[in-house]
DNA sequence: GTGGTCTAGACCACA
DNA sequence: GTGGTCTAGACCACA
């Protein structure tokens, strides 16, 4: 639930990175919204600025965020990294849909599969 | 094409165990099938046997092939392993699906467009 | 369009320097013009005066205005900053020019194709 | 002449970054050939390797080095990234050019002056 | 107060 | 040996 597990492999300023791009995604966080300041994030995770630094210039490079120098980080507009995003995410599933071909496996098998245990199939998403 | 790629971002001990598990799960390595030996892999990869040992023990851990000693490495019998694969697929893609939902996107939309874009989406996998 | 653009990574002095800088260098603003008063160009722009301060403190250490107590800030005489101004842009060129050579590149190919994508390639200036 | 340049504003990490990428562009680093170590190349410059690295990690980013986890850093094929630089030296030019039209200058006459002044304008670049 | 850069030094995974 | 990550703490420019 948490931002940072210390059992995730992944290194800790990329479940930074990942928590606040998927906010962003999901509208949680919305255009222009300031982020956390640097330091204090990095009291609040227990953590050292320069990791908080670090994702920050992660979510800046692709697009998620802009510094304003002496101000601030500000969530960038959304409807393009949304799109972005949808694009990526049908690669991946593709990816493993081929993977799932070469092995002999049904792809709309398994698609039909992992539609039918979501949690939630409607289209309630997070865009408040 | 190659088992290593240089640029690939994946450790090489990961690419070496990927490519094998690839190739038992499509069927193209069978079940009690001799692996290479380890020194022969390193000397055909240019790698180093510690690299390709590691990949071994990684392939053994995960249930894919068994260890006899002074006799070589071997590939497990399979279809349990397809099955259990099979399952983290459906489980790696409804993450996916998921994650798109909380988007305010439609799985459903994913899942198709996925679909629609396979290389070959009839059913000859690799079953030799 | 505006002289601060919050995604612009150059501080905000140095974007209302520039602004001026450029104003001045068009003819847009005449020699002896009086500048903004440093606390309305402060309102105006939502910003910090002593920000805009910094910006007029720059502009006068370049030589392109100057300040009488009491009175404000004024715009200095123009042929010698725009013959300045034009020597400078010929390194500038110069430079990249220079940095193609080293790359086996042609500077008569660079300098034709950057010459041909202008906008407005005759001489009407921003002279009003 | 050397690679870092107290006295130049720009930091540390971005000198080391251009000083390399030049030396990419110019064929005087050729493709797949190792980089300095990051703690060799911190040693030499007697800077911290955490500087080095970031040198590094923005000279991957940008797509002229490649990692390889264990054994270096090595340099990216060239033409593309060639190809690249010349059009953003391009539209550099043109920046430059657009703004002399703004104050009432003749582009060609711009163009022409920096290409008068050059060291060398024949075409012996570095491609060795 | 805010982010940006840097040093010094540690520990880890990988080859 | 090689790069990758992280902590601790400093100093700077900017608003």
């Amino acid at each position: 639930m948490g931002i940072i597990d210390m059992r995730d492999s992944r290194p800790i300023f990329e479940q930074i990175s990942d928590w606040y791009r998927k906010l962003i995604l999901q509208g949680v966080m919305e255009p222009d919204e300031k982020m956390p300041s640097v330091r204090n994030l990095a009291m609040e995770l227990s953590t050292n600025p320069n990791t908080v630094q670090r994702a920050y210039a992660d979510l800046e490079q692709k697009g998620f965020i802009y510094t304003v120098r002496g101000r601030g980080n500000f969530v960038c507009g959304g409807q393009v990294l949304v799109q972005q995003r949808k694009e990526e995410m049908i690669r991946e599933i593709r990816a493993i849909l081929d993977e799932g071909v070469s092995m002999g496996l049904d792809p709309r098998d398994l698609a039909r599969e992992a539609l039918s245990g979501l949690p939630q199939a409607d289209g309630k998403g997070g865009q408040s």
